[in-house]
DNA sequence: AACACAAACTAGCACGTGCTAGCACCCGCG
DNA sequence: CGCGGGTGCTAGCACGTGCTAGTTTGTGTT
């Protein structure tokens, strides 16, 4: 158990028990706090000299400005919180280009990482507690499509993920360009057996569905829908269900790349040839999709783009609550690697 | 830009125009504000009738504890800094197993992950502003093999990742017990020709390349050790290297999952069959192990239990400075899967 | 009726910093 | 010699909460 051993009288003008404080490396140099403070946040208003001696000092000491008492102070927070996943190696991804994104912007990111143990109704009030000025929502509890519920009187935006209740900004891929990409693709390698592995119950699967649906329909295709997930896991299961027909479609497109890894290389380990005998496609251009023995052709989204969008979207609302909300739907591009080919003359058999 | 527009005068009594206060909630229901920190900490001082209209009250406010405030008032902050990457799926594991474990603990983490745009230099003293009571250091720059530069009088652990200078708390998998028993399993099923794919220059790599090396010997066999990394790219470039051999290895361990996947899958694509011609074992029971099509055979470390001993090492480092460093290493176990089985009789051509 | 005592509640300082205001000094000018 | 104005620096309050030390209220006991 901690002991009550701190000195009871005021710290020692050299070396305080606890963390060193700016009062510290004011007293070592000899100057006022208030100087000190200047100096460290880059303001004008100290000499060269005493610049100099306050850093040297500060170093010396080990001090590290206290952000607590800093947030506390200021007039704003300049903090935004990230609500995601760690085992999605988009979210990763956007997370990542959030950061930097952020940093450019002066904003840092308070990250609240879901876990099975940690859902929303926990994660998100501490991240209210922390001066958040916006929430940038990525994933739901359990990968669900929707968010429960957030907190109101603060800026939200839902970046790729799941769709929220309220009328909040929304940034995200183009899912049905996406998809169309990638059917229209298959179409001009001439396939027409174009089976769809779902995302199931997944963020944004059904939109997928339907613009799977849709692009078949527009080139005179019949769809074919086999119910799967987000995960390789459910990707190999789809395969496996492909192979006990009596014929494979000679294209499969899954509903993201973590899928389609799974359908391939199940394929592939049961000495089904692709894309000789079957064309893969996945969607997100996820660090799978580039694997050398996975060669996924694939839809690749920027993550860059997005977060900057996302944190364009956020910062214009936070300066303005008022603004109407938008949707922006950022366009896909598609990126052909060796898992998709000219369809197969004849219909193999599983 | 941010405008000036803050409310000249003291906000107005019913709904300041930030967020709300404790003092919000304390005249909303006609109480002092002390009593309102009470409820809300659940300490005991407060009727129940009280403390209910405080409840309501402080939801209908829609209030969150600072905290900022909190921690710069209190005492100690509870807090703990965690340095790792978002990339590898296995850090990942552990640091949801410390969000649990630590919750547990009463402390809460600030996670500071590593990116390209943010190293260590950045990231260390981010979280040393945060008041964090100790460091739990899982990764460093780059994959490197050893920490930079940490700081001084504060509490470290270092977590199943690199090496840091200094003699500081150290827990992590038992290298050399868990590449025993993958040599040995390899051997009780007849191999001889067990080739070993590094983990290059990255963190523990070395001390498993020896440890493979001295259990060969053990057995009597001779050591054949194939460069590689920790990535599934430098996985299937080894495998590449392997089938240009006149000869390929009857089993190769490699230095962990994400290797031995590249390994694996690579070899599969190329009509290699495992475990029939080929073993294939892995190091870390990660995700990837369990995926239909990998099946890994692979040595397991618990998350859980390394995360518990990581913090009670932390914990018990803040309470007690000056107790001597301790080096913990947890023993593994080994999951067989279906990547591994008898070796083939023959030596099958690449 | 006076008292002790716990329960319920309140007062005021402190944490480390940012912010606004102001002070002391030096310089050049009239 | 006084005056204006910039430069370098300091004083003191405020942020929202935790902590210590009270003060009031209610209840039972002598």
């Amino acid at each position: 158990m901690p002991s009550p051993l701190d000195p009871i009288g005021p710290p020692s003008v050299e070396t305080a028990a606890g963390r060193a404080t700016m009062k510290d490396v004011a007293d070592r140099v000899g100057v006022s706090r208030q100087l000190v403070s200047l100096v460290l946040r880059d303001l004008p208003g100290a000499s060269p000299t005493t610049r100099q001696r306050v850093r040297e000092a500060a170093s010396e000491l080990g001090y590290y400005p206290d952000t607590s008492a800093r947030t506390l102070r200021g007039r704003r927070s300049f903090q935004l919180g990230v609500v995601f996943t760690m085992h999605e190696p988009f979210e990763v991804d956007l997370v990542e280009a959030l950061l930097t994104e952020a940093a450019e912007r002066g904003y840092s990111l308070v990250l609240g990482p879901l876990t099975a143990a940690r859902p929303e109704r926990l994660v998100v009030p501490q991240l209210m507690g922390q001066r958040i000025e916006g929430l940038i929502v990525l994933a739901a509890d359990g990968g669900s499509s929707s968010v429960s519920d957030l907190p109101e009187r603060i800026p939200i935006v839902q970046l790729g993920g799941p769709r929220s209740k309220g009328p909040v900004d929304d940034v995200r891929v183009d899912d049905e360009a996406g998809i169309a990409l990638l059917v229209d693709h298959l179409v001009s390698l001439g396939h027409t057996a174009i089976a769809h592995a779902t995302g199931g119950s997944g963020p944004n699967a059904r939109a997928r569905v339907e613009a799977y649906e849709a692009a078949m329909r527009r080139s005179g295709l019949l769809p074919d829908v086999v119910e799967s997930a987000y995960t390789e896991e459910a990707g190999s299961h789809a395969a496996e269900v492909l192979l006990t027909r009596s014929e494979l479609p000679t294209a499969v497109l899954a509903a993201n790349d973590r899928c389609a890894s799974g359908v391939l290389l199940t394929l592939v380990s049961r000495g089904v040839a692709v894309p000789a005998d079957i064309s893969v496609v996945g969607f997100d251009d996820s660090s799978v999709a580039r694997l050398p023995f996975v060669q996924l052709t694939t839809v690749r989204h920027d993550p860059v783009r997005l977060a900057s969008e996302a944190l364009d979207s956020i910062t214009a609302r936070i300066e303005d609550p008022t603004r109407p909300t938008v949707a922006h739907r950022d366009a896909p591009s598609l990126v052909v690697r060796r898992s998709s080919g000219p369809a197969r003359a004849g219909g193999a058999s599983a």
